[in-house]
Formats: C-alpha cells, structure tokens, sequence
RNA sequence: GCUCACGUAGCUCAGUCGGUAGAGCACUUCCUUGGUAAGGAAGAGGUCACAGGUUCGAUUCCUGUCGUGAGCACCA
C-alpha cells in the first residue's frame, strides 16, 4: 500500500506503486491532459516515475513556476535531435536552459550560421508533430560510456568520465534520439509547441579559451505563441534602448574606427556628462574626499612596484621619450598613493580619502569591446580611503549608504549587490582575508541588504563589494566597487604613524560609485530610453517660434533661461511648428515652448510636456520655477 | 583574442546571378509665415571600409587587414 499526499494535505492510496500519471488520471482526467512533470518530496521528476513509497507529490502543469524550464530543456533536446538529424556527425555536448531561453553546444565539421536556423527550426516543428514520447533509462557510469562511445559522442564520454563510478546516470530517449540528462522532462515532443531558434554563436567546450570552439545555437521556448511573442516584442523594444542608438539619434557621442573603444563626446552627450561629475565632485565633498588630479602617463619603474607589470601588462599602453618608458595610467591607486606619500601622516589623520575623475586606459581585448559601455578609455568616479584595520568597517558602511543613496538619485532601483571573495591566487594570510571579508559582510549586514557571493572572484589583494546593474537587454554591469586592499600601501610604501610612535602601512580601499563614466551614462540612456528626466536631460526644453516675427521673442525667452543655468535654446527655424514639435519630440526634450502672438502680448510661454500634456500659457517666470524644481535629483 | 555575421550617401537601408549604384529622412536653394507629431518644389551628395588577387572588366568572386555586431573567453 503506497500513500500519496496532495499539496491540499489530501491522501490517496495505492495497492501497487503508481506512476505520477497514474496519481494524476486518479485526481481527474484534465488534470492528467495537463501534467507535465511531478514534484516528489521536493525534487522534479517525470510523469512517468514510479513512486515506490509513501510520499508529498506535487503534479506540475503549466500553471506552476516550474513548467517553464521543463518545456525550454525539453525543447534544448528537441534542438539537438534535429540537428543531428540534418547534420550526421554533429556531436551533442551541453545543452542547459538559461534566462530567457536554452541553448546547446555542437561540435560538427563547420560551425553553424543564421542561414542553417529556419531548416533545424523547421526540422523541430516536424519532430514535435511526431508527438515521440520520451523515455528515462538508468545506466552506470560505465554502461553510459559504451553506449555514446559506440554512437562517437566523445563529448558525453568525457562529460560522464568527470562523474563518480558509483552514480547512476538517467538517459532521455525520444524516438532514435537519446541524450545524458538529469531530467525531468515533458511526456512527449508534442508537448512542445511555442519555440524559436535565435542565434548562432561560437563557445568554448567548458567555457575555456584553450579548448575547441563549439558551435552553439541560441533558442527560446514558452507555453504559448503568445507568450513567445510578448518576449520577442520585449527584445525588439530593448533594441529600441540600445545606448548605441539612442546615442546616435540624439547625437550624444560616436566611436570611430580610428578610435576602437574610444568615445568622442559631442555637445549634448556632455551635457548629460556634467550634470553626473558636477553631482558626484558634490558626493565627493560631502562625504570628506579631497579631489586630486594625477598624472596620465607615469614610467614603468612605478608599476613595476605596484605589481601592474606582473600582472596587467597585457591590457597596458606604453608609450616612450628619450629612452624612458612611460605607461599611461589604466587605473588610479598609485598616483593616488603618490599623493599620500607626501609628507608625513599621522594616525590622526586618518581617514584620508582622495577621489579623482580619472581618465585611464586598458588595451581590453577586441572582442570585449561593447559601445560605450565597455570601452579602452574611460573616466572613474575613483576614490581611495587611507585607513586603519579598526576604520575599514565604518568606511564600508557609509560608502555602502552613499552609493545606493546616488543610484536612487539617478532612479535606479534593481541594483544587485555582491561580494566577491579570496581567489584561490592570491596574497596576504587567511585570517586577513577573514577580516577583511568580515568586515565587508557586517558593513552591508549593517545596512540590511541582500547580496550574492562570488567565490573566487575577488581581486589578488583582497576581497570587492559590486554593484550591478541591467542594461535594456538585462545583461548586468558592474558599476560600482568597493575593495579592501591590504597589500598596494606596502608595495608601493605609503606610511603613517602610530600612537606608538611606529610607522605602519595604512589599510587602502579601492571605492567607485558610477565606475566608469561612460558605462554609467550608457546604462543611465537605456534605463531612461533617451527620455531623461529634467535635471539629467541634456536640453531641458527648447523655445519654438511660430513664424519669423516671433524669432526675437523665441531669442530673448531662451537667453533669460539660460541665463539661469537651464539648458534650454531656441528652434527659430522656417517650419512649421507641428514640423518641430514632432522633431524635438523625437529628442525627448522634456519641455516644448511654444511662443507666437499671444505669449509675446503677455511676456508668457505655452508650454507642451513630453507626454504631449498641454500645461497651457504660462509667464515665463512661472516656468521658470517649474523647471527650477525639476532640475533637482530624484 | 576565438567563432559566426556584417561594413553601400550625414542617418536608416535597398541593389548589382561581375559591366563603376538607388530610396526615405537629413542637407542646400527657392516658394510658403503656418498655434501643438512631417507644407511644396528644385538641387547637391557615394574610390560601395582598406589592401592585394582572379577577370577584358570587381562595389559584386577569393585572400588579407581594419572596424562593427552577437556569443564565448577576458573584465586586475
């Protein structure tokens, strides 16, 4: 006698163990037309499982949270028959679901391109109306291996190689095709409805640049066509967010050949540019930053000390006069240690904090190269804390609050957090590194947030708090840091004094809230669409004259604006003013003042919001208080 | 850096199965002076990324270089 606990608290019993359909067609027969998979005591498991005790079962139908990845790995599988059934000889290696979708690596003669797509998707949908049911098999370990050895599936082999003898693996057959899989899977091919192949890629097998590219194919799967079509409608809008375009649209800035990873701003990109460094130089001196300024190229022999030509010389540009080589500066600590070195400090002065808009430099690889936000030069918000053991936790605090204090003032508000601990290679003895990981935990316990752990993800010389952000097309970039850094003082001989009247290095920390420059504005573009709000928007809003006698008023209206420290010019254009309130619409200014006749009479403006709101006329002074208290953060 | 794709007018793109190219928008000039998302006409504008090769002839085919895009690797 077997019982089954409902996720109601409902028991049924069985005379013989049932399989989880069985369980199902017991409960009613929508519910067995409807199940995918099931749940028992806690783990995923087929319908077809037999239940060999007394357990809690769960059926999954696409109504539960889980359905999704089982129809997306399913359909992972669905793709990999189909290729194999076009491509004999393709090999099969991982094919795991992701964010969004699934995707699976081959490893065949030539890589597959786009135009290989619409015949494998085509070939999927041909499989899928063959309804094959799938079948769970259990081999050894060693049975595993004999049976895709003799298929040529060395990729498998050496997958099921790397498992311990003693486990058994589950093999999921559908029709001639069967794969390596943990499971579970949906019943049959036909359950397979909404899918779609994406793109192609290359991969590393095991994600390493030493080993043999594979050829991955991108897909997405859904419950249903109109599910799949909302995400691809979603694509398509964040494409429509792309900083690279929007950036060309409003003409922000451009990259040219001549420049890989190089920005050239142009006029209204920097607008937008100094609203944020005028708003963090404020940061930096109301959280007790001295701001400095440091040289861009420095000889070698410095960072030759501070260890960059050990271990960064690849991503470093050199440059050479009169027989001394220089490196220009990609990143700030060791001028900002120079600064320290400069007389004498005593503990008592401790905290010494220095920040420094800081242009650097880093040769980044070709293929890393991403608009702007992953670029060769770039600007830091780049801070560094001189400090003692006893001031790391309180420093890490307060920066903590200051950072999500300024990613709330730019309206972010899903900004991730994590703590990247000691690598494997690295300096310094454990119980520093406990320290200082310690005390980066408390400062953020402090604050309750929530944050990820990295496990070997930290840098050499000490453990980093990270601040992530999405982009429009939910890629996630790092923006802000905080690093302890027990090990560049020492290097690089930057000292205080004691109360005991004994020089010691100080504790450094690595600290930047936007991170770069460019990557913060290229996500601040995306995260707004181009439609910045008042304080941020490049042009706050632009006067629009009627017909040409209106021009000297249009003149007259923008000059007393700016004269106010808006960012406002007039459009005194021989058009119509529907022509230009559609093309400054277009550059998402957030006001459109429109002055004819009437508003020069009355000294006034008829203002038109972005949204299209007609705010009505207005005295131009009234607007100007308007804008004045939208010009502000938040 | 690796794999694949791409590079045509200022922008967005079409095109040439090998015979030196086209649209829309933008731009210039003229007409129009019009009250809330495109008024009209005319004109100008391209060494088809760059360098080789094949060919009577290359923007088109091949090779290389540079750049861009997607992903991988990288991101101290």
């Amino acid at each position: 006698m077997i019982e089954i606990t409902l996720p109601d608290g409902s028991r049924r019993n069985f005379a013989h163990a049932p399989t989880v359909r069985e369980v199902a067609e017991s409960i009613g027969p929508g519910l067995a037309k409807a199940a995918l998979a099931g749940r028992i005591d806690g783990s995923l498991v087929d319908l077809g499982r037999l239940i060999e005790h007394d357990a809690h079962l769960e059926v999954i139908t696409e109504k539960s949270p889980d359905a999704l990845g089982i129809i997306r790995h399913s359909t992972a599988h669905l793709l990999a028959q189909a290729v194999q059934r076009l491509f004999p000889g393709a090999q099969v290696t991982i094919g795991p679901v992701i964010d969004n979708g699934f995707y699976y690596d081959f490893a065949y003669e030539r890589p597959f391109t786009p135009e290989d797509l619409p015949r494998i998707e085509e070939e999927m949908r041909k499989i899928a109306a063959e309804a094959l049911p799938l079948a769970r098999t259990v081999k050894s370990r060693d049975e595993a291996i004999d049976f895709f050895r003799r298929l040529g599936e060395e990729y498998k082999v050496e997958i099921i190689q790397a498992i311990p003898a003693s486990d058994e693996l589950s093999l999921y057959s559908q029709g001639e095709f069967t794969d390596l899989c943990r499971g579970p899977h949906v019943p049959d091919t036909g359950r397979l409805k909404a899918f779609k192949l994406l793109k192609v890629a290359g991969a590393y097998w095991r994600g390493d640049s030493g080993n043999q590219m594979l050829s991955r194919i991108y897909g997405t799967a859904f419950l249903s066509d109109k599910d799949l079509n909302a995400h691809l409608r979603q694509l398509e809008e964040a494409e429509r967010r792309d900083h690279r375009r929007i950036g060309k649209a409003q003409d922000l800035f451009h990259l040219q050949e001549e420049g890989p990873g190089l920005v050239f701003w142009h006029p209204r990109g920097w607008a937008i540019w100094q609203v944020v460094e005028q708003y963090m130089r404020r940061v930096y001196r109301d959280t007790g930053y001295g701001e400095v300024r440091c040289p861009q190229i420095l000889d070698v022999s410095l960072w030759q000390k501070s260890g960059h030509w050990d271990n960064y010389q690849e991503n470093m540009f050199f440059t050479e006069s009169e027989k001394r080589t220089y490196a220009v500066k990609p990143m700030n600590c060791p001028g900002h240690v120079q600064v320290f070195k400069q007389g004498l400090h005593s503990y008592r002065d401790l905290p010494i904090r220095y920040g420094e808009f800081g242009a650097c430099h880093r040769n980044e690889p070709s293929g890393a190269l991403h608009g702007i936000l992953r670029v060769r030069g770039f600007t830091q918000d780049d801070g560094h804390i001189f400090c003692t053991e006893e001031q790391i936790e309180s420093e890490v605090a307060a920066f903590h609050r200051q950072a999500l204090k300024v990613y709330t003032d730019f309206g972010f508000s899903d900004v991730q957090v994590k703590i990247a601990l000691r690598p494997d290679k690295r300096l310094g003895d454990d119980a520093t590194w406990d320290k200082a990981e310690h005390a980066l935990r408390s400062a953020l316990r402090g604050a309750s947030v929530e944050w990820q752990e990295l496990p070997g993800e930290g840098a050499f010389y000490g453990p980093k708090i990270e601040y992530h952000l999405k982009d429009a097309i939910g890629r996630t970039w790092q923006l802000g840091t905080m690093q302890v850094d027990f090990m560049m003082p020492g290097r690089l001989g930057a000292e205080y004094v004691d109360e005991h009247s004994v020089r010691r290095h100080p504790v450094m920390l690595h600290r930047a809230i936007v991170g770069s420059m460019e990557r913060f504005i290229g996500i601040l573009i995306e995260h707004h669409a181009g439609a910045f709000p008042v304080w941020l928007a490049p042009l706050q809003a632009i006067v629009l004259s009627i017909t040409d006698a209106h021009a000297p008023y249009a003149s007259q209206v923008a000059q007393a604006l700016v004269q106010q420290g808006f960012r406002v010019q007039a459009d005194l254009r021989n058009e119509k003013v529907g022509y230009k309130i559609r093309e400054h619409t277009l550059q998402r200014v957030p006001y459109l003042l429109v002055v004819g006749d009437r508003e020069m009479e009355q000294g006034a403006v008829a203002v038109r919001a972005l949204s299209g709101a007609d705010l009505g006329s207005m005295p131009l002074a009234s607007f100007a208080a308007r804008l004045a208290s939208e010009a502000r953060p938040g």
